[in-house]
DNA sequence: AAACCCCACTTCTATATACAAGTGTATAAC
DNA sequence: GTTATACACTTGTATATAGAAGTGGGGTTT
């Protein structure tokens, strides 16, 4: 049984020999070269969770690259969250952890970015700020607002729709620029102007209303996910507040955790 | 025009300069607070979306460092997303995108974390793959599976409803650690074993069922989450295919884009 | 037996240096 | 006037080196 088990090590540690090697005349940096090569053994199993992978001057003498490269290297695998460095211990790959992982709105943002898809405009008038818009953007109930309401079609078809609140001030050619159709594009795929500091995003599961059913094309009650969003100016005042909405069916977040193959 | 223009740069020149030193007898890192100070800048709005920063050897001279530690930060905040380093031309502010953000599983993981929370096991029995579990799973139907359906709760309130197959085989104890209730813990905060490679996650917005309802002591068609979860171990194979259910009221997700005060 | 110190090993910070590679401008040649 | 070249400036890669700081084991002293 022993046996077996130092046969298997001595197994790996030929094909890591053999296999991994840096070229120093590919186009590829050797930092990026080592990351690739290191990150294919975790994938592999050669090293797994709760391993030690080789310090940093192993690292060096095996793939004849120097100390500070083979440190930019670990940072990135750390960054990655793929291993955890213990100063005077050692470098370890870590195991999986769901509390890690992390969902994008790539799916979201391809809805935009693709030439299939188009904003209509539904609506876009001047109102009184109510309860909640008002608490939301910070401005006293009755205080002017812009209420926009846009519908995104891909493929011709409706997928997903946009109601936001932006504070009226004829002095700010934000209006102007959200009123542009075209203006939610650019939200997701940059470029909003510099005069917004940061946005907080809030994503909760919802249901179709019937008037949201019948602009989707779906029907009341389909389950639906709501993504909530406040923008802020440079001075911290909240600018604009709204949310899209978009059946389940069109959207999912997906995430992986740990080295898939 | 042009003059007041000039004298707002000049004022903030002043403020960069007056404010922001490197304190080299601090024990935090003199590449740590270089990434403090830029990002602070960046909030108070000294650099604003589509500005260049200085360049590096400008940061180097102005701050006292070396090179390869500015490079050092620079690589920092390209990570972060806050700028982007464009080679031959120089280092921006990025301006917000909408579909860079990212949304973590945070807050569920509190719900493990604390010492207010309980698991509890509904249900363990062995039964046979049906068509969808077969096929999650990469199994032929009619392959013997374990069932488990598990009730998380929190102060004592049922929030999260555990559903998932596992594929049955005498040989692995994963089996008995995953019967074990406290194993989900373990799952959310690290330390599966080292026998899982990686994991698929998706979430979706689903509405509560008469029989989740009922576990949860919420009300059938209440929106939910649905946190469905694929692991696969290191021959690439399924182990295990489930689902979290929490209802929307308990559970939001929430994202920053661009930097917060 | 327990406490202490030293040493080898690890990761971490920081510097100085060199060259590669992309960008844009100013100048020279045509 | 147009094109081509050279140059200054930018970020990107890679190396060699020095010391700081944390860990753990072995040996000595108490």
């Amino acid at each position: 049984m022993y046996i077996e088990v130092g046969f298997v090590l001595l197994e790996y540690t030929l094909d890591r020999e053999a296999v991994a090697t840096i070229d120093r005349s590919s186009y590829e940096p050797a930092y990026a070269q080592l990351v690739r090569i290191l990150l294919g053994q975790i994938a592999t199993g050669i090293f797994r969770p709760g391993d030690r992978l080789p310090s940093e001057s192993q690292l060096c003498a095996h793939y004849g690259v120097s100390p500070m490269t083979v440190r930019r290297v670990i940072n990135i695998l750390v960054d990655q969250g793929v291993v955890i460095a213990e100063q005077g211990r050692g470098t370890f790959v870590k195991p999986l952890e769901l509390g890690t992982a992390t969902f994008d709105l790539g799916q979201l943002q391809q809805l935009f970015h693709e030439e299939e898809s188009a904003v209509k405009l539904l609506e876009a008038h001047i109102t009184s700020a109510t309860g909640r818009a008002a608490r939301k953007l910070a401005v006293e109930v009755g205080a002017r607002l812009v209420f926009i309401r846009r519908l995104i079609l891909h493929s011709e078809k409706p997928v997903l729709l946009h109601r936001e609140y932006v504070i009226y001030d004829p002095t700010r050619p934000l209006i102007e620029a959200e009123m542009e159709v075209t203006a939610l594009r650019g939200l997701f795929n940059g470029g909003v102007g510099s005069d917004l500091k940061w946005a907080d995003l809030t994503v909760e599961a919802t249901a179709l209303t019937e008037e949201e059913a019948a602009l989707l094309q779906s029907e009341a009650g389909v389950p639906a996910f709501q993504l909530e969003h406040t923008f802020y100016d440079f001075d911290g005042r909240p600018v604009s507040w709204g949310w899209f909405i978009c059946s389940s069916d069109h959207l999912h977040f997906t995430a992986t955790i740990g080295v898939p193959d």
